[in-house]
DNA sequence: ACGCTTTTGACAATCATTATCAATAAGGCG
DNA sequence: CGCCTTATTGATAATGATTGTCAAAAGCGT
């Protein structure tokens, strides 16, 4: 009785378009996107349930290098990294015993508790790389 | 004779605040700090000094959660990372060759080039965690 | 000291994100 | 089905960090 979640097809809207969309995209993007196709889904809506979207676990959250906030609708349920193409936004998701592993390690030898992580990789993924910076489609 | 750097005192200035820095600071904290102890150093000129020295490897930055760039005089010369208390805003860097050859090899992996990587551990130091979380003193 | 360039700094301009708050619409209920 | 309560929306203003502008103020080699 607490949180009341209402149905609305703001709500949905942000979920299909999160869900169709390849890679990370900016809430500015998604707004433009959803504009785009014909949507009259305000710009704070669009914040707003992004942030909730991410709040209870349907997405994924991370800031790009610029400091904006990316989003994408999480798959896999389980903790996981990224490797993020910083032109035209392919991402793939990777889990890495390895690192999780280490940085519980670290964190360990230092004396520190409730270690969280954040490990994200960027580059410029196999196509945009072959367009020898050529081909610049920027991303979303 | 391509980048001839001047010496000014104000980037004296900035690398000896920064020096007396115990963990990551903001530039617009930096300059308030600076600007309290007298000087009359200009925020363009903290933000511009800032970079430059994070570019030229005399700085380490980082993203804070909220999206903020934090910068840290950079003791060790290579490439490392950090652990970081998110209580008390005790900073140790570390550094993980092997994290950075994972980075490498996923990146490989995947066709991806020019990786950039972002890698930090967030947790509570041993004094923070003795203290059962009493003695709350936000980061910076 | 001179002159060419870099650097500075006050201020405006951007840009992403958040706060406002009146208007709207979901859901429960009779 | 209508009504009422309240979560939600959205246009817009506000915020806050960062960058751009450009004339004035230093570096530095001569
Ligand atoms: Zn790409
Ligand atoms: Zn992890
Ligand atoms: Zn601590
Ligand atoms: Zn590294």
């Amino acid at each position: 009785m607490s949180t009341a979640k209402r149905n609305t097809w703001q709500r949905e809207a942000v979920r299909k378009a999160l869900g169709s969309t390849e890679g990370f995209i900016s809430a500015q993007a998604l707004h433009s996107s959803l504009r785009d196709r014909g949507s009259s889904i305000g710009l704070a809506t669009v914040y707003r349930t992004l942030s909730a979207l991410a709040d209870e676990g349907d997405a994924d959250s991370l800031q790009s290098p610029e400091g904006e906030a990316l989003y994408r609708a999480c798959t896999s349920a389980g903790h996981h990294h990224h490797l993020i193409c910083r032109n035209c936004g392919l991402t793939v998701e990777i889990s890495a015993d390895e690192v999780e592993e280490w940085a519980q390690g670290v964190a360990a030898a230092n004396g520190f508790t409730q270690p969280q992580h954040i490990v994200d990789v960027f580059g410029l993924c196999a196509s945009c790389s072959a367009g020898g910076g050529g081909a610049e489609h920027p991303i979303s």
